[in-house]
DNA sequence: CCCAATCTTTGAATCGTTTCATTGTTACGA
DNA sequence: TCGTAACAATGAAACGATTCAAAGATTGGG
């Protein structure tokens, strides 16, 4: 158990200062050849690994990123937070990953940590008010990018995805397909995402004519709710029923679908055609392959990253420009078997 | 955009010395509550957060735990994380958490970033051939404990789960409900786990006389290789069937339970018992709720942390004196209306 | 009122790196 | 051969917290 070899240990061993040490690490073109090779080799025999917290120390800013995500278990974050890993990575920056699972003293308990580990910049998907917080970290030259939440005012930068589009564009299919008696499956309207898939839907309805929505609530937002929604449906008279069924997310349409399975009274798509929202895996190896709206996770980790080197760029010199931007992308439409084929009826 | 307030800031702003600010934060009983007032309103008016880097630049070492897992969007994983973030914050560490994807030289990046940030010690579920790396980082003092990985020597500890135990659990529970003629539904045996899992069923049936086990090799550990197997099976006819089936994992069990479910001539558990592994959340809000085998996550994570602390106080008077331990957790059967109820036939 | 013991506070030294003003070296044209 | 660029290498200072020996303040017993 060594103690691990410094700066000065490898100049010492190569016949060098610390300062040309430093030099072959940083700015390897302002040193000979000769001097380069030597000091390599030590740096090799030695063993010698950067002590990160002295540079650090001395640049004032670490090359680290703090991502706050709500929960790393949800598909959409893993997804998001590998993109980001990745871009930050090209850019020469490390992630740190805090997880909060929607809990506001996790988050808060996350920020103080990487406060005080001097992260260049935080990516955020907020649980509590963290505004405070965030200006705080402004003020002192650590901007945030919101992920995944459009930013109140333009105090911030933000990637988010236009869930408006989203249920619109899922609503469209579905008339596309002939489809006029809609149904949307979708918990309470509370939930800005929600609330948010229900209102593009029902602008997409509004344009056809002689379409109609009708607005089931689900007692959550699980494979469970979705089986109770499912399971009122079967009940209902053929006249009663609709043709196509959006969920606000994969796990009721999964769960309306296993009604509808197991009664096997009503198939899917011929009688209903079913969409959810989000495109996890399992959409894609239900009984009826679900089709789906997804989300361009990738695009979200990747271009936070871009935005958050944006603000660093523009707090170097002139000092609070401000100069954010909200991005926000577009989802897709993923057609699978359960609403694939021919037009209803 | 002002600098960060430093010590020093505070000591002046309270007109005290350094050191008794230092002293406020560390040793606050050495301090009189006087002096301490004084000085935590001035902490208090100046904003001043501790420059992380600095203390670990004069400890030696850091306050934060590396963890590197195979892949953070796998639950089982997603878990072991979360516990380990909460034992590592009990004792006042912080976790740094790396996603290596089955990725060696991910992997490989995070290992170097761990080291450079000098973490007290390193948690990691390996990829690629990791033994070299890890013997340096011991020789310097930072400890390893592996996770879902058993020591292929005694050279360090770890934390693993005896997957020989789940499938005799698993086979011994569907002997327990008097099928005799089961079948085993699992990927390659290459897979180390897929093989301790065969194995101990076949250890339960080999217990009970009468009672046969079939192989049935699927094509991966997907739903779609379940579905296969499945598919297969409700071919047969009713002689060749077996009466119970336990799968590798849960997505195997979902895809068989997909198949039998879409022909519904064979019911379940009636005419087949089915049991999966892993309990994933999907398991309980499966068509039939599917009964598993629970791998003890949260007790992973937090004995990983613990063995971690007891590698570092064994590292400190007495130098290299090995201390290592591999716990081996058993696994928990759950049952499920997949098995549930009275005997067979 | 003095002394010793105890409790507080002080501030210089230290950790390992980067920075940068200086000094040292080399090469080349005059 | 000399002067001067251009290039290399040097090493002290600085970053911000912690440590610890030493100085200073307070207390209580005699």
């Amino acid at each position: 158990m060594s103690r691990s070899a410094s700066i000065k240990d490898v100049a010492n061993h190569a016949r060098v200062a610390v300062g040309t040490v430093s030099n072959v690490l940083n700015y390897p073109d302002r040193v000979s050849q000769r001097t380069k090779d030597r000091v390599l080799q030590a740096i090799d025999e030695l063993g010698f690994i950067r002590n990160d917290a002295a540079r650090q120390l001395r640049a004032g800013h670490s090359r680290t990123i703090g991502l706050i995500v709500l929960d790393v278990g949800n598909p959409f974050f893993t997804s998001v937070v590998r993109a980001a890993e990745d871009a930050a990575a090209l850019q020469g920056s490390a992630v740190l990953l805090g997880d909060s699972g929607h809990d506001a003293s996790r988050e808060s308990n996350y920020i103080d940590l990487f406060q005080e580990q001097r992260v260049q910049g935080l990516l955020i998907s907020p649980v509590g008010d963290v505004t405070e917080r965030l200006d705080q970290l402004r003020e002192r030259g650590v901007p945030t990018v919101l992920v995944d939440r459009l930013a109140d005012d333009a105090k911030y930068s933000s990637v988010s995805v236009d869930d408006d589009a989203g249920g619109y564009l899922a609503a469209r299919h579905l008339l596309d397909l002939g489809r006029r008696r809609l149904a949307f499956v979708g918990g309470p309207t509370s939930i800005r995402q929600v609330a948010d898939r229900l209102q593009g839907a029902q602008r997409a309805v509004a344009e056809v004519p002689g379409a109609s929505l009708e607005v089931l609530d689900s007692a959550g937002q699980t494979v469970l709710a979705g089986r109770g929604v499912g399971d009122q449906l079967v009940r209902r008279s053929a006249d009663e029923l609709p043709d196509g069924v959006f969920c606000a997310n994969d796990l009721l349409a999964l769960g309306v679908m296993q009604s509808l399975a197991m009664m096997h009274t009503l198939r899917i798509p011929e009688d209903i055609a079913l969409i959810g929202y989000d495109d996890i895996d399992f959409a894609v190896s239900a009984v009826v392959p679900l089709s789906s709206i997804r989300q361009p996770t990738e695009a979200l980790g990747r271009t936070a990253i871009e935005l958050l080197a944006e603000e660093l760029d523009a707090m170097g010199p002139t000092s609070l420009r401000p100069h954010h931007r909200a991005v926000i992308f577009t989802p897709e439409l993923v057609v699978r078997q359960s609403t694939a084929g021919a037009s209803a009826h």
